[in-house]
DNA sequence: GTAAAATTTTACCATTTGGTAAATACACGA
DNA sequence: TCGTGTATTTACCAAATGGTAAAATTTTAC
């Protein structure tokens, strides 16, 4: 009996949680926190609504560990920043994997997207717990990396900020995007090049 | 008698329109469409429900007036770019408004993005008949500058993406700056000074 | 001051919402 | 194949939601 269950989930179960998962977050991702409905998740997963809350216990829950999970995988592309690489290249490989997660993950982006728009209500202290350490941590690495001389002068904080709004922009304004751009064409040869040659300019040292 | 009023409004019509505008941006900013309520909006306003209903048609009628409203004020700082001026001036004042709009107007910034997030259901044609043009207008006199050799090579869409994305990241996003920063920081300063920085890099000419 | 028009309130209503209780169907090891 | 725990469905519920009708109040024009 899950719900809070402590023992090893069974088949159907492990199937069951992913698929309400990816449910709620098509639905979370769309509508936000509030706008998503149970009934909406239950129909888009194929189950019933009761059925959805014998597995998790409610809606905040089934949101909760959907920010949870991303969290992690939201991080990792920063966690790989390596002190000990070259500078432009770690950084422009960053840009690189924020990129590529945007288009690969738009709809987690968009969940994130959301939640922070709200004012984070229900992620504030993930943030603070996560998100804040390494984020700190890594401007610092930058920073290092700006008074070596090795990159341009540069503010690592808005830096960060930079790199995290260009990238996700796509994900997360895609539907503006694509009118823009065109319905057929595909943005993501065009931004990576822009991208590239951007963070490129600002990391160059002035002669 | 209003709500599909064509007469000119009273006195008490336009205060109450306008309280109740303020309103609804709070609430919708905040939680998006759906899970705004009218009760909220009501509450916020000062005014009971049906007497909100008194003013405008429904739900929806209230959020589109905001949009169409918005959309204004939002393009504003676009219109203005001078295809006469000077490109890096031009460019970088352009910027400079961009993060004014988003400090001044946070609400605005994220009723904005909230309605995209969702894949702008309610403002696409919007999207189509009065940013597009002017985008694509405006993509053509940087391209000019570009092609002229006044400022570096860079693709105008993606650059124009990139302006938007960055300034209005910290409205949008002002829960994580603002826990990423410090409560107490004001990223105004250092932001304004990033941003022309960044973008000076990427408009100067190689030698 | 008074009548007409504009504004606001009161009292509703149908639907949707998140959630529950209990009965039923199913899986699976003995 | 049988019994036991697992999974699912059926039938609900109270609260909240967007919205309406009509009465009551206030404002405005004369």
């Amino acid at each position: 009996m899950p719900d809070g269950d402590q023992k090893k989930p069974s088949r159907i179960q492990t199937r069951n949680r992913l698929v309400i998962l990816d449910a709620a977050l098509n639905v979370f991702s769309q509508h936000g926190y509030r706008g998503a409905t149970l009934d909406q998740i239950a129909s888009e997963a194929g189950l019933s609504k009761p059925n959805i809350l014998y597995y998790f216990q409610g809606k905040e829950d089934i949101h909760l560990t959907l920010l949870s999970q991303l969290m992690e995988t939201w991080l990792d592309p920063l966690v790989e920043l390596d002190p000990e690489g070259d500078p432009q290249t770690e950084i422009l490989d960053y840009v690189q994997r924020k990129l590529d997660m945007a288009l690969d993950l738009p709809r987690e982006s968009r969940l994130f997207a959301g939640e922070i728009l709200q004012g984070a209500p229900r992620m504030g202290p993930h943030l603070e717990s996560d998100l804040k350490p390494l984020f700190d941590q890594k401007c610092e690495v930058i920073a290092g990396w700006s008074a070596a001389g090795k990159i341009a002068p540069i503010n690592p904080q808005h830096l960060i900020f930079s790199i995290w709004a260009t990238t996700q922009h796509y994900a997360d304004f895609a539907a503006q995007v694509t009118v823009l751009l065109g319905a057929d064409t595909d943005p993501y040869q065009t931004a990576s090049e822009h991208l590239r040659l951007m963070f490129s300019a600002v990391l160059r040292i002035k002669n």
